[in-house]
RNA sequence: GGGCGAUUAGCUCAGUUGGUUAGAGCGUCUGGUUUACACCCAGAAGGUCAGCGGUUCGAGCCCGUUAUCGCCCACCA
């Protein structure tokens, strides 16, 4: 090795001690674009040996920057891609973004009003849909970048937005099929409003919060009461300003059952109710039974004989004239058992006037003030209205009561703004065959979400089979392919359209208006001779669009041959807040639009959450930018400790706390100042900007990056695998080494080399498993465990004298690339820069090995080299170092003296230990005298009683005669204790029941033991011999 | 109200179908610059696997139950 010093002085240069994950970003994500190796293949230049693998990204909203769950997301299909191109399959992996419709409008329309105090309408359709292309844009970019500095190995060139041509494409073909097939309707009602995106919202976009409100208890007068009944009717409510479209009041028809089953129901609850909750329980029992004795329940059924005979109630401050009926709705042991209905802005009242045949009043508009309908209260806002609602009926006596309570109150999930329910027209899709397609796919197993315990709430969302409101009153997203066309004839809609296949139409529940549907077209006003077409102003909701991504991402409805190919996709890759939204509607667009199902597998990977224990979200600022944390441990040990972190958990959390660029202090990252765009730092007192700055001011000052303990661990962990290749590459000096002809070596018949061959073998089965699988940080531990506690703390160790051996060298050489090679390979699907950093450098030794590793065929586990002999006989190796080494530190022997050691063991054993020797001298500084049976402990040693084999360390000079009695003593109490436990195993039914097998291991087990106490006490009477002389 | 999940070392988490003495990283402690790596090396201490009950020859794992925490879904005046 001296000889090759000034090689070695140019090699150290170019191989830094520390792995510099920046500019190995640089080059490498350079290099991968450039040779373009992640691009779809054409048909002609298609490997087909193993048929195509196809992964469309969950297209991230354009609303804001990546963080970390997008991370985690990108990073396990990255993964999955990477392994499976150097399976050599035909990847492809496309990635994309989602217009998002109502978030992004959300956020583009409040920066418009913080920053110009304008609103949309201030601005118009055009101009406001031109600012969020703008700001489209500018995300779209932010999130590529992301995305590729991530190392994702995406084909770019592919890279789709859902509201593209392309993808508008599909969705005009999707909306005309259903439109043919008669799936798509519009109807009145209820709908969740946003007054303030003033739109309305599915469901699912609704959250429910709970918030401090009141109950008013109103009286409504009755008309011409007799003399025996009620003058009023009280009935308690948490929104007042409703009853200006109240159109009745109900009572349920018979109160007595019904509040007796109430009761009934009640009673069995509190019977299988934990103690805990019984007292509340039986408080509301009580209260509910006090309505029978109170006379609470003769008023109702009262009520309900005069709702019968046709009562009538007039409605406070309006003085309209409305009916008391008898609807199985009103709940006698509910509020005061009797309900108001206001039709057009609660569903279920909604019901109850469609049964009763009820008026619908609507006394809102869009923009959440009341309208005309609403009498004086006209032009007020809802807030402002409901307090005049409740002064005024106090000021007529008419308030009965007030109560504070808490309640779930329906908010949008994207402004934040309380939901006001309000009837409407509305857009649906049928879901009835859809959605049990969808069923059907999971059910039989053509579709399987993994972890398997998702597929419930996936089968339970379906089978509601809800019709699915597709319209939103939104500028930003697909608009309708509809146009209106009133009163002509169907003769002359057919005479304008002439036989074409790509218009239909369908006459509305009114029969007055033509909805027209066109595939293609943008229809001219003029289409219909003497009549005007208009078209719906409404968009589409953004599922809509989504759901078709894993196909018109491929160009359909335009059939060809990659869609052909790489249709269905293999895998999708999610997180499971989407897996009904998303995923079940791809599974019926997909199946619906193409006969097929999109994807074979789904899997559901963690949430990513951060110390408080929530979501990392847009909204709460608490996301979290991966470029952060790549600039300060790296792309690969980002990608390596997220992967790592991916269990079968639901959840994993993630704590992430600023470090201060000044001085280094860890800041903790706080729900105050994560959303700040700088952040003062309490020990040096210096500003640091965020991933939040904008201005220039705060652009200009250092950033405060992102710190994690697990990243510390993978940055480590890249660090040490750079090392190992580090010392190959410069114990080579300016030799070579041959890839190709490296198997004539694997032969070698060292205990050693046959180790570390079968552990890589192994290895590389059990991880292609794992991955295969998506048991991600079992195949990360399994690499982790193999790089550092096998390669590196054991066989790099153990090579090193080799090395310098001319005769022995080519062999260690080899053995020593191979497995490098091989972890690098198996290593690149996490920490792809890393390995390719270190991949060219042996392509510089042998230029015949693949361009990049990206593309470099995946190991094939040699299941021949797999010996679990041989894996057990070095583990006793291990064990007799890790014995000795105990010896040594617990002794407090100076490391640099040498110290000798001899083995009490069986012949084969010895055999086995003794071409070993040298490893003791260089592993743990200590000479070997003796292996066989016969050998004794010398007068002055320390004795280690292992399975199968004692080993006696000598002491002399430095030994502490009592000290070593009391280390075996202690020994002994702790055998004595495995000895009694086993001993009793062995004499119960254990040896009949259990496995013979099993019973064995126990019996052999119970031997060694047995033999290491009986060492252990020999050692002793021989030390107080000792102390005795 | 329904569903899902979590509870294992001081901290963050692994633990595959039940089978020797329950693992890792960080942190702590001891000792180390030996021809890759201090982002390192060698070693150590630290756990009645949330409680109770059951099934079993055998339970961290299966069943029941209790407690604490989290998430999702649901139309309650």
């Amino acid at each position: 090795m001296n000889d090759l010093s000034t090689t070695n002085n140019q090699n150290e240069q170019n191989l830094p001690k520390q792995y510099n994950p920046t500019t190995a970003q640089e080059r490498w994500n350079k290099f991968w674009d450039e040779s373009k190796l992640f691009q779809i293949k054409s048909n002609s230049t298609r490997r087909n040996s193993k048929g195509s693998f196809c992964v469309v990204i969950p297209p991230p909203n354009v609303t804001g920057a990546l963080h970390m769950g997008h991370a985690l997301n990108n990073t396990l299909q990255d993964i999955i891609v990477r392994m499976k191109r150097m399976q050599g399959y035909d990847t492809l992996w496309i990635p994309g973004v989602d217009h998002a419709g109502i978030a992004t409008q959300a956020v583009v329309e409040k920066r418009l009003f913080d920053d110009e105090k304008l609103t949309r309408h201030d601005i118009g359709r055009d101009a406001l849909v031109n600012r969020i292309w703008n700001w489209k844009n500018k995300y779209q970019t932010r999130i590529i970048n992301q995305l590729k500095s991530m190392g994702c190995s995406c084909d770019w060139s592919r890279t789709r937005f859902t509201l593209d041509e392309i993808c508008a494409k599909a969705v005009r073909h999707f909306f005309f099929r259903l439109f043919e097939k008669n799936l798509i309707y519009r109807g009145k009602r209820i709908v969740n409003w946003d007054t303030h995106l003033q739109t309305a919202v599915s469901d699912d976009e609704v959250v429910h919060e709970t918030v401090d409100g009141n109950f008013w208890y109103i009286k409504y007068p009755i008309v011409e009461p007799k003399p025996d009944e009620p003058n009023f009717i009280i009935v308690a409510t948490t929104r007042p300003e409703t009853m200006l479209g109240d159109t009745a009041v109900a009572v349920h028809p018979d109160p007595e059952s019904a509040l007796n089953k109430a009761t009934n129901n009640l009673k069995k609850r509190i019977e299988n109710a934990p103690e805990k909750e019984k007292s509340d329980l039986q408080k509301e029992l009580d209260e509910i039974e006090n309505r029978k004795s109170s006379g609470q329940l003769d008023t109702l059924k009262k009520l309900a004989h005069m709702a019968k005979n046709g009562c009538k109630i007039k409605l406070p401050l309006t003085n309209r004239i409305i009916p008391l009926i008898v609807d199985n709705w009103a709940k006698p042991e509910k509020g005061t058992g009797c309900v108001k209905i206001t039709p057009a802005h609660d569903p279920n009242d909604y019901e109850v006037g469609r049964r009763n045949n009820l008026p619908m009043i609507n006394i809102l508009n869009k923009d959440g003030s009341l309208n005309s309908e609403a009498g004086t209260y006209t032009g007020l806002k809802i807030k402002d209205a409901r307090e005049k609602v409740v002064a005024d009926l106090e000021k007529i006596g008419l308030l009965h009561s007030v109560e504070e309570r808490v309640i779930e109150l329906a908010h949008s999930d994207r402004s934040k703004t309380p939901i006001e329910p309000l009837l409407n027209d509305q857009w649906f899709v049928k879901m009835e065959s859809l959605a049990q397609s969808a069923i059907d796919a999971v059910q039989e197993g053509e579709v399987i979400i993994i972890p398997e315990r998702y597929t419930k709430g996936y089968v339970d969302w379906l089978s509601e089979k809800r019709d699915w409101p597709i319209g939103r009153q939104l500028w930003w997203g697909h608009r309708m392919p509809i146009w209106y066309c009133k009163n002509a004839t169907e003769k002359e809609i057919k005479n304008a359209f002439n036989n074409r296949n790509d218009i239909s139409w369908t006459l509305d529940e009114e029969n007055n208006t033509w909805r027209i549907c066109s595939l293609e077209e943008d229809l001219p006003k003029d289409a219909v001779k003497g009549y005007e077409l208009v078209q719906e102003e409404d968009v589409l909701d953004t599922w809509f669009s989504s759901a078709l991504w894993t196909h018109s991402t491929l160009g359909w409805p335009d059939l060809n041959d990659e869609l052909d190919y790489y249709y269905p996709t293999g895998v999708l890759i999610t997180n499971r807040d989407i897996l009904t939204l998303w995923v079940a509607r791809m599974v019926l667009a997909g199946k619906f639009n193409t006969g097929k199902k999109p994807f074979h597998d789904v899997y559901i990977h963690p949430k990513i959450l951060d110390k408080y224990g929530e979501g990392m979200s847009k909204s709460k600022g608490n996301g979290v930018d991966p470029v952060s944390v790549i600039a300060k441990y790296g792309a690969d040990a980002m990608r390596f400790g997220l992967a790592f972190l991916t269990t079968e958990n639901q959840d994993v959390r993630l704590v992430l706390d600023f470090e201060c660029p000044e001085c280094g202090a860890v800041v903790e990252q706080t729900k105050k100042n994560r959303v700040m765009p700088k952040v003062q730092c309490p020990k040096c007192k210096k500003n640091f900007k965020t991933q939040w700055a904008e201005k220039d001011e705060d652009k200009i000052l250092p950033e405060g990056l992102m710190i994690n303990e697990r990243f510390e661990v993978a940055r480590n962990f890249c660090n040490k695998l750079w090392n190992a290749a580090r010392f190959a590459l410069l114990s080579l000096g300016d030799r070579k080494i041959n890839f190709v002809t490296i198997n004539n070596f694997l032969k070698s018949d060292l205990l050693e080399d046959r180790w570390i061959l079968s552990r890589l073998a192994t290895t590389t089965r059990d991880v292609t498993q794992m991955i295969e699988t998506y048991r991600y940080a079992e195949a990360i531990r399994l690499l982790y465990d193999f790089a550092w506690d096998e390669f590196c703390s054991f066989y790099v160790e153990m090579v090193k004298s080799r090395l310098t051996d001319s005769e022995r060298r080519e062999v260690a050489e080899s053995i020593l690339f191979y497995v490098l090679r091989g972890l690098v390979i198996l290593l690149h699907p996490v920490i792809p820069f890393v390995t390719e950093e270190i991949w060219q450098r042996l392509r510089d030794l042998d230029s015949s090995l693949e361009s990049s590793v990206a593309i470099a065929g995946w190991m094939k586990s040699d299941e021949s080299l797999i010996d679990l002999k041989i894996e057990e006989r070095f583990k006793i190796f291990q064990e007799l170092l890790r014995a000795i080494r105990d010896v040594r530190a617990s002794r407090n022997i100076p490391p640099k003296d040498e110290i000798s050691f001899a083995v009490k063991c069986n012949s084969t054993t010895a055999e086995l230990l003794k071409p070993m020797e040298k490893y003791f001298l260089s592993m743990a500084k200590s000479r070997a005298t003796q292996w066989g049976e016969t050998v004794e402990a010398g007068t002055l040693s320390a004795t280690v009683p292992l399975a199968g084999m004692d080993v006696y360390v000598d002491l002399s000079g430095v030994i502490d005669v009592s000290a070593e009695v009391l280390k075996l003593e202690k020994e002994i109490i702790k055998l004595d204790g495995f000895i009694k436990t086993k001993e009793s195993k062995l004499s119960s039914d254990f040896i009949s029941k259990a496995p013979q097998q099993v019973v064995e291991k126990e019996r052999q087990s119970l031997e060694e033991l047995k033999e290491q106490r009986q060492s252990a006490s020999i050692a002793i009477k021989k030390l107080q011999e000792e102390i005795q002389k």
